[in-house]
DNA sequence: GCGGGGTGCCTAAACGTTTTGGCATCGGGC
DNA sequence: GCCCGATGCCAAAACGTTTAGGCACCCCGC
């Protein structure tokens, strides 16, 4: 009848915020006053839920569509019982710094995207000691990035209830929670086989001692590959909140130097570039970088550094995912926790070319 | 009447945010029950508003906190019409990647805390070329980040009713939102004047041109420092999208070659230091850098550069203070938006240790 | 003794959804 | 002709707050 186009507001209709009820009526309500049905249809329609015939449903998607309807999150909230709050945390002990910024950055902001598409919004939980954000924020579910061993952060959310999804795991739990990880043993030994394949004869592994799942992947892979590969386990490990430029000091000065070094972190990377300075050692000729995490860093240095795209993107994405889903069918009390892998690519850069001479057929 | 079960029902109130419909009657119902008052008595004397005598105020303050009560967000929401949330986004080409991330998160971070004290959440909205996130998140108010020269986010904010605050200044209009920005013309000035004193005889600039305010504050507080001190303008920019290498070159190669830089990110400080390295200059010997925005990478380059930490903490806080305000007493049309000035730090490192007989008295 | 203004509190009506529990109508099977 | 299930829709009751409006009481001045 009298398709009066109105401008698209945030939520509800025409809701400028100093507006009130003026004629319009609720969203909800002129939606379903202007497709000729009651509020209880037009909700139907809109949710997929009820009995409502197929031509009613298409009127109504349409008149919705037509004003920019939205539902107003509170109100659905309040009955639902749900916030619409989804939150995300990095585990960094707050005195060393946040570290690799940039891949914490992209998982977030794919976080985002994938919450918003089901009407939820992500909040950032900065890190604190105590986890204290945890008990203010209203939050449906969280996201924990990078977990410790044995995180108590996980324990205490857990008590609280509320439902959590992880980015790598927690070591010393298993599999308690979902999670979404890179398959680091596979990555891992693709950066391996790159460095000898480009010639390296010893190669090292520098690795943190957080307790953060990717450090202890890594140091088992590399095991591995030394084993299987016959070659000498050349290993060190950063100490946390220190510039981890002691241990790569370590590496490079060793007796049989290694003439590569796998790292984990892009900021070991950074440690790494400057020791070589230090000792006079030029990458790649004498020493090989691959780094476990892209990064502007990596990208940027002189010579550009080898990298891992761990697809941050795609991990934010998945963990999104996973929460949602784990909250839209909440108890599932004896089924066992979803897990997704997540492959990882290696950028080839300067600080692998293939040494000349160094060909292998 | 008062000899309802009283001490710490253990299914009482309870309301850890994220547990879901938990029994025991309705959050603020319980603690009117429990007070023994209705609850209108217990949401005036809680939000401090209406007329409640102060005995009773207490009474319901202490059996509040004793109970852990926290209103529900929704339903106080659905009833004011606000949502509780703030939306915080940086203004990045979205090609560009980010620049200077711990600025960022640092700034976010301190937000979200603010916001925290006032029950408000803050949204992550990642950079989009439509901003569109803006149009699904329902945001009582919006954080904006360096916002460009007339910035076309800020225009559809503004048409939306969504108020705004900026961190960093839209050039083009100057002063028609609130923002909270460092007080550049001193601070850029603290720095040259430190280059001054550590012998530097021909100092030049690095910035941006990215049509945010910094990048022009910088310049224009670079300029009149040489006019007044009465040396050379040695100025370049950064394309934005490149790597910023190019500039650096340019500035070092130039006939009567600066022999200190002011660079204005922490990305271009790294770009320099590549540069000189590449140049064969030394530094600080042959060339003192220092960098307007302290990060990760000034601390830890070797050698680690000198650099004005901009205090993103008290950056982030004020802008959510100034937000929230704003939000509260909503319509102030004719009065003139607030602003605030945050002062620099110089942090002084290796990149610009004074020269062996360059002193002066 | 009465009006009037303050004070302290309460009842009830919002707010915009989702959900519960229907009421009709229709078409078949008997 | 009757019963029964399926279908399409609706009215009303939640959800937990805030807020408008009002009632009773007290103290004071007249």
């Amino acid at each position: 009848m009298s398709d009066v186009t109105e401008p698209h507001g945030p939520h509800g209709v025409d809701r400028k915020p100093g507006r009130r009820g003026a004629g319009g009526g609720g969203g909800l309500r002129e939606v379903a006053r202007r497709a000729g049905v009651s509020v209880t249809t037009a909700s139907h329609a809109l949710n997929g839920v009820g009995r409502v015939g197929a031509d009613t449903r298409e009127r109504v998607l349409a008149v919705a569509r037509d004003l920019g309807y939205r539902a107003n999150p509170n109100a659905r909230g309040l009955r639902g019982a749900r916030t619409g709050l989804l939150g995300i945390t990095h585990r960094t002990s707050v005195e060393g710094g946040i570290t690799d910024i940039e891949y914490f950055v992209k998982i977030v902001n794919a976080a985002t995207w994938t919450a918003l598409d089901r009407d939820y919004s992500l909040v950032l939980v900065p890190p604190s000691l105590d986890g204290r954000p945890f008990e203010s924020l209203p939050l449906d579910g969280t996201i924990v990035i990078d977990p410790l061993t044995d995180d108590p952060l996980l324990t205490r959310l857990s008590a609280m209830g509320v439902p959590v999804v992880t980015t790598g795991r927690d070591l010393s739990r298993k599999d308690a929670f979902p999670w979404v990880d890179n398959e680091l043993s596979t990555c891992a030994q693709a950066a391996l086989d790159h460095l000898a394949a480009t010639g390296a004869q010893r190669v090292g592994l520098l690795t943190g001692s957080t307790g953060q799942s990717y450090d202890e992947d890594a140091a088992r892979a590399y095991r591995d590959w030394c084993a299987r590969t016959g070659r000498p386990v050349l290993l060190d490990r950063a100490e946390p909140g220190t510039d981890s430029t002691a241990a790569a000091r370590r590496l490079l000065t060793r007796p049989g130097r290694p003439d590569a070094l796998y790292v984990v972190m892009e900021k070991f990377g950074f440690a790494t570039l400057a020791v070589c300075r230090e000792l006079g050692l030029s990458v790649p000729e004498d020493v090989q970088i691959v780094v476990g995490a892209d990064g502007e860093f990596a990208r940027g240095s002189r010579p550009a550094l080898t990298a891992l795209d761990l697809a941050p993107e795609s991990i934010g994405r998945q963990a999104a995912e996973l929460l949602m889903n784990v909250i839209g069918n909440l108890p599932e009390p004896g089924a066992t926790p979803e897990h997704r892998l997540v492959p990882a690519k290696l950028l080839e850069r300067e600080s692998t070319r293939r040494r000349a001479g160094a060909e292998r057929s």
